[in-house]
DNA sequence: TAGATTGTTAATCGATTAACAATC
DNA sequence: TAGATTGTTAATCGATTAACAATC
């Protein structure tokens, strides 16, 4: 018995509940208890029609009329909808250098996230200690992480390992990876959701509005 | 007297000019002279008339009919159209630790861009030296830019200092700034561009596509 | 009740794509 | 010439937005 394929979002709306997500988040750390489609959207910059259409996609009716949406329960609808967590697992692969580093600018827990393993290319990593957990070679993704219930891996290691890391997390089961590292377009294993950070694309399209001709 | 304001490309159409561009990169890198609207189309997974739409951005004509584009001056034409220079300069924002993890999954010199200041927000850093130059303080920001015809920003320090040097990257004239720390939003002085590279938001939605329901 | 804000339809807008004459 | 591929128009598609009845 399987179940039905869930309502899809077109990427835009994904993309716009994600940050609607981590806006609410910021809510409540404020213990700021309700909003409106009119407050998300002027923070983030976008149309109120837009954002009532994205929370609609969570389920029947979000938010009261005359009043908007309670925060807390807005926040759990897109949780549920994007099958995200509390406490969201997934693998990390990269240097324990560059892995830290990530840390750095992206406060993980913060964001209510939670590495629970951890890949590294560099052999003088293997077996140091990373939020409780040790540091294995890229090699031995494939047997750690199949009894782990890991669906979701971040690869940050260097360009020429970035295949190979993803060829053996798909093998091991794992669903979406986000690729940090900057390397000629890998291919994605069959079933496998693949998901770029073009940093490099990024910063040459801001070339473009620094220009003084503009 | 100043320049006409330059034709306008979409978001979208700008991000795949950036992509085209290092495809091309790579294209040049193997020896290939030629290539096709189709050939670019299939291999970034787009459609051909996308592909040759948005070429045509860089200006009149780019390819030959029943050829194909010359991969050297196409690249060239989306260098310039995108003003991007040879060596791409820009300023870096972060510790000598996320800087130097940052360069280690993002190449920077393959893609063509060559930062020519940094600034820490770690005392410990302040004297150190990267690509030849010293790292400065990030309240150094201002006076140390203000000479140096940088318009292009790329920031990674801790999240709490995102804010302030934001504000003092607009003080120094720099027109584009990627941020790549995760953070509550920052506002954008005045005539700056902001982007900002999501991963929070790009990590929760994958999860999405890692679901079982799927 | 009066005021506010949702949920949703219908209208608009803009981006993508098919198609084909031009031409290498 | 015949075959290939561009450049561009016109058609399609889908996302955004305005508008408003529903209702708290």
């Amino acid at each position: 018995m399987h179940k039905s394929p869930k309502k899809l979002a077109s990427a835009e709306s994904l993309h716009r509940l994600a940050l609607y997500h981590c806006l609410l988040t910021d809510f409540l750390l404020c213990g700021k208890k309700i909003t409106t489609s009119k407050e998300i959207a002027d923070e983030l910059d976008l149309n109120e029609s837009t954002v009532r259409r994205d929370l609609s996609l969570t389920g029947n009716a979000p938010g009261k009329r005359g009043i908007g949406y309670d925060a807390s329960s807005l926040r759990q609808r897109i949780s549920d909808f994007l099958a995200l967590p509390p406490f969201a697992p997934f693998a990390m692969v990269g240097s324990v250098a560059v892995t830290n580093a990530v840390f750095n600018f992206f406060p993980i827990e913060k964001f209510g996230f939670m590495p629970i393993a951890f890949f590294s290319e560099e052999p003088g990593d293997w077996g140091k200690v990373l939020n409780g957990h040790e540091v294995k070679p890229v090699d031995d993704i494939s047997p750690a992480l199949a009894t782990m219930g890991i669906n979701v891996a971040m690869v940050a290691c260097r360009p020429n390992w970035v295949q190979h890391s993803i060829n053996l997390l798909a093998q091991a089961g794992i669903k979406s990876i986000l690729i940090l590292t900057q390397s000629t377009l890998p291919s994605a294993p069959q079933g496998v959701h693949l998901a770029h950070v073009r940093i490099a694309c990024e910063l040459k399209s801001l070339f473009y509005f620094a220009d003084s001709k503009f």
